[in-house]
DNA sequence: TCCAGATGGTTGCAAATGAAACTATAGCCT
DNA sequence: AGGCTATAGTTTCATTTGCAACCATCTGGA
């Protein structure tokens, strides 16, 4: 059963509806897209979201340091090195060390990590397409531009309260 | 140092970049901005975002149950239980067994409970408006439009792949 | 050359999260 | 009434996550 809605004390116009709210909505979309996706990498490949993202990103740049990857995937330097340890203990990712700094780790994908690449590429496109299917093609546009928007001022916002 | 992009063996035309992977800007967006509040509402509160949607949706409906939260927030009903728990016993809830129906609980906000509601939503409201300050009221009609579409086709997808 | 500080990366630990098992109560069907 | 099934909510346990401490290597300056 579900309780009605009521105003607080002082009439309530204080009071926030979290369906309305922006960051409860872009949460919500987010996680509910994230489930979907994570299960299908799971399910099909035993590869979690950040897996994927180390795979993606060395598709793409191959050779590419695990500081790299963080700036890339935007992703905690843990996350990413605990998801190169997963990827090079399967046999998706080789590593080796880099001759002049001996710091940093050469990544790149494996033959088997680019057959496994290959293949998840087309799941993820559909899983896009799926999402902006409803969409014209100027919704389309509108959306990448609010998005651009929306993160500016949300960097915005954490550099703010940062310090 | 960043490395140069390279196309992969095949042309390249079947890598995926991540900065323009919809499921990857939602989910960096969605991780800044929860950053951010998060951190406003801990070192303030020191509240969590599941506690601040309990406390929200019981501004909105007091005499809920744990169910009705669930439902609300789209919260599991761990995180529910585990909400409800620290909020009862930091005295900002209230909780009564249902003498209807004794598995139920009827939760409601203390006074206590109403008094930090009430100052924590104005710093919501900056957040959102922070957040959208650069759009025209156009473009927010717009993205209400989207938000409602994505999170459509979002459920369609997770539905989708369930079983 | 040698030391101090910076950078790359991993490990350890503690907190957050989620699935599944469990307890208690209710409602239905005979 | 008795028992079966469903629902409300909590607890337990395994996994994930993130910070901080850590080790290794490099770089620049005395």
């Amino acid at each position: 059963m579900i309780v009605k809605a009521q105003h607080s004390a002082d009439g309530g116009q204080d009071a926030i509806d979290l369906e309305h709210f922006l960051p409860y909505r872009l949460s919500r979309l987010t996680n509910t897209v994230s489930n979907a996706i994570a299960a299908l990498y799971r399910d099909r490949f035993g590869l979690s979201i950040p897996d994927w993202r180390v795979l993606a990103v060395l598709a793409r740049f191959p050779g590419s340091s695990a500081q790299d990857l963080v700036s890339r995937t935007r992703m905690d330097k843990v996350a990413v090195s605990r998801s190169v340890a997963r990827l090079v203990e399967r046999g998706m990712v080789n590593r080796a060390t880099d001759e002049k700094d001996r710091r940093l780790s050469r990544l790149a994908l494996s033959a088997e990590g680019r057959s496994v690449y290959a293949r998840i590429v087309p799941m993820a496109r559909d899983c896009e397409a799926a999402l902006l299917a409803n969409l014209e093609p100027q919704q389309r546009e509108a959306l990448d531009r609010l998005l651009i928007l929306l993160q500016a001022a949300a960097d915005e916002l954490d550099g703010t309260n940062e310090k």
